[in-house]
DNA sequence: TAGAATAATGCAAACGTTTTCATAATTATC
DNA sequence: GATAATTATGAAAACGTTTGCATTATTCTA
């Protein structure tokens, strides 16, 4: 159909139709309170009898904003960032911004080429997840001097803006509620470190909580996973085989704790009764699960909502500003799968 | 910032510095292969001298393609979309098209403005879920001449491409599946059959089935949930309480099931020992979960791969052809949330 | 009521590309 | 070796906007 496209109604047939000019017109578009009524009103009419659109990469190329957003994440089938999204969604589109969204499908590797694309597009600005990112990504937008925003992960010493949650303090909180309840055998199922920030930093409050306590896990009790439920039950379930095993197990985020406790089900355990079981995150399913996960809520909506107020604001800015960086706050949400230490539960 | 943004190398400047014209260096970056050896070693050296980066904006002006694929999901927060998405993305980025995506926030009402947007944006095509849309929608696309895709529900009677699976055909295998069992206390949770008509399909599949079997469930066991886990274990919870209750329960999706165990499983019962129950779609965490779920697996992945390569075709088709369906297979997963019925199921 | 300030409008250049057409250079054909 | 066919290149117009500047109409000030 490509060739056939028939020829839509420009800006120039809406000034043709409504007697005025086209830069009355596309003022009109662009500050309606700048023209007068009258006009205004034949504006109006005109662009809806001719069903007219307005093109903004004709817009674009004159320098002017083209109204959308580029947002990378490392994955969507992670719902906490679909949540994150959606907030940023519902907020960007009050201010009529489209949101472009790529995702890493999980291989940071693929994060340069995603915003490369995002750029070429003429993006306003874009939001990136976390603050470890690639030189050749970092590089390119500083070049270009285009608006950024790294989210999700609090972080006050950075050079971008940030606005996300206190990774540290999530895990610091963690440790201290199953260290509340009286456990002395505590195990630990982290995320992957290695590659990413908020998992080493909640890996970190939690270690450095349970020093304090002189709590710290052996080692073989202090495992990592990926985000991924299949792995994170098979390191869970190695984890509570056995009877030498953790009365109460600390895991990097909700996924993990929702491995956990299903590798313990199905391994006849029952929790919170043999083995108390703490998450990071409340996904979805985390209230209605059996039993209720104990979990700390990350409010991903809200984190969306206030990226995308940020970002609205770095876009329009008109000198650099020294970065900023917004902390939002979690909360426990101690639900039934963790409970109090009681001897038997060896 | 934006007013010291700073000027960026154009395609002039890669021309000048390569000794050669705009045209030419045009025409590199679209067919490589048509300018010779030696100017186009110059470019590439140029180009990546002075970072040049493509300006799509400008391309788009000229009447050339955007590079940009709009798809706008009904909500974000379903994973199986997420996945859908991923699938999408993955085959996209191989044919360097970017993806835009909007979520409708749960609300069909805001389709129409999440379209309208993406063709202001002059995407090259568009990508919407299911088959019911509003009219404001259609006439907007259809007069516009561009490329759409309907995906998730196949429908051979539609006046748009579809790719999707057979929801009808998905709700008669899974009722199957528990009529083989030997259930005669059916009882069901579809999705709103109001506003979707996958859920519909499904519905249809389901009772047609289980009318053919004379095992048609009373009224008060035909219920109905929206996708979402907490009203959806409600209404199970309601299913479910005192004697007078179903031996099975076939659910609409998986998150309807996940929430029906939960339901299960919070007022005593043993699923499936005490209730069998049915999902549809394998859902993250299905296979893992206590249970795991017995359901249908739908290769969300799949769908969104083989979108991606209908909608290029699509958009890169030169005349009108009549509609063509895609049917995707589907998968019985059959795992332990389902079991054989015998009498004390009460 | 004259003059100054302000508000509303139009003209035309500019944005960074793609693409048509013409031209020059190369290769194929007899 | 002359002509035809093919290939590679460049010049310039076009795409649909925005915006700086100039102009005209209106309102304010004294």
């Amino acid at each position: 159909m490509a060739e056939m496209r028939k020829k839509q109604a420009t800006i120039n047939d809406v000034a043709r139709r409504a007697g005025t000019s086209v830069s009355t017109v596309s003022r009109y578009f662009n500050k309606p309170d700048v023209v007068g009524k009258d006009i205004a009103g034949r504006i109006e009419q005109a662009a809806s009898q001719l069903h007219y659109i307005r093109n903004r990469s004709a817009a674009a190329t004159r320098g002017h904003r083209s109204g959308t957003i580029g947002m990378v994440v490392p994955t969507l089938e992670n719902s906490i960032f679909a949540e994150l999204i959606e907030g940023l969604i519902a907020q960007l589109r009050q201010s009529k911004q489209t949101v472009l969204i790529s995702s890493n499908l999980n291989d940071a590797g693929n994060e340069s080429e995603a915003v490369r694309a995002f750029v070429e597009q003429g993006v306003d600005g874009i939001i990136l997840i976390g603050t470890e990112h690639d030189n050749a990504v970092l590089h390119l937008l500083e070049s270009r001097q285009l608006p950024v925003l790294c989210v999700w992960n609090y972080a006050d010493d950075f050079a971008i803006d940030t606005v996300g949650i206190d990774n540290y303090r999530i895990g610091y909180e963690a440790a201290e509620h199953i260290l509340g309840l009286g456990h002395e055998r505590i195990g630990c199922i982290f995320g992957l470190s290695g590659t990413n920030d908020r998992a080493s930093s909640r890996k970190n409050g939690i270690l450095d909580r349970l020093a304090k306590s002189a709590q710290t896990p052996p080692k073989e009790w202090q495992t990592e996973s990926s985000y991924d439920l299949r792995s994170a039950k098979t390191i869970a379930h190695n984890l509570l085989v056995g009877d030498n095993r953790p009365s109460a197990v600390i895991c990097g985020n909700d996924i993990i704790a929702f491995a956990t406790i299903w590798a313990a089900q199905s391994l006849g355990l029952s929790v919170p009764d043999d083995i108390s079981v703490m998450g990071i995150g409340d996904f979805q399913g985390a209230a209605e699960m059996t039993p209720p996960l104990s979990t700390i809520r990350i409010p991903a909506h809200t984190v969306g909502r206030l990226s995308a107020n940020r970002i609205l604001e770095l876009v329009s800015a008109t000198e650099k500003a020294p970065p900023r960086h917004l902390k939002v706050d979690f909360e426990m949400r101690i639900r039934h799968s963790t409970a109090p230490y009681h001897k038997d539960n060896t």
